[in-house]
DNA sequence: GCCAACGTTGGC
DNA sequence: GCCAACGTTGGC
């Protein structure tokens, strides 16, 4: 089993959007990143454990874990012109974005911000504390999650 | 709202 | 294949 972190705008979809959702599951649609999309595409599996970082708001941090609830299909929202992520270059036949479903399991206790993330020295090596880091999914090791949760 | 850091696009 | 221009992300 993998862990990954998986960012989201807490005005567009949120954590608690997603333990709101039928079956408390949602898929998630809209990466247009191809390294994301690898690693959804090739990497993610049904059980692996996520954690939800909410981005572009005013205490940005990792405020609860979900899991993968079914593994890489392809991402209708792609062939939609009516749809914000549409791409004329994604076709049916041959999906360019691929998405996968995630289901809630719990908020943490209390939400870790970047901030406090960034000041551990156990946590130098996260793309997300990383110059620059764009990346909206990205790979955590074990130590790292476990770290992570001991903070709670 | 600003802007640094990237990724993508397209002319050549 | 290079690289400038442009668009997006996301912290602050």
């Amino acid at each position: 089993m993998k862990y990954w972190l998986m960012k989201s705008e807490p005005d567009a979809f949120s954590i608690d959007d997603l333990q709101q959702r039928p079956g408390q599951t949602e898929h998630w649609d809209g990466v247009r990143n191809y390294q994301a999309r690898n690693m959804m595409r090739d990497d993610m599996k049904i059980g692996d454990q996520v954690f939800f970082y909410h981005s572009n708001c005013d205490s940005p941090g990792i405020v609860g874990i979900a899991e993968v609830a079914k593994e890489a299909y392809p991402d209708f929202t792609a062939f939609d012109p009516a749809d914000k992520h549409f791409d004329p270059k994604s076709n049916p036949d041959k999906p360019t974005w691929f998405m996968v479903d995630l289901r809630f399991v719990r908020k943490l206790k209390r939400a870790i911000s970047l901030q406090e993330l960034k000041l551990k020295p156990e946590l130098a090596e996260l793309a997300l504390v990383r110059r620059g880091n764009r990346l909206s999914i990205m790979p955590v090791t074990a130590s790292q999650w476990d770290f992570i949760l001991q903070l709670e």
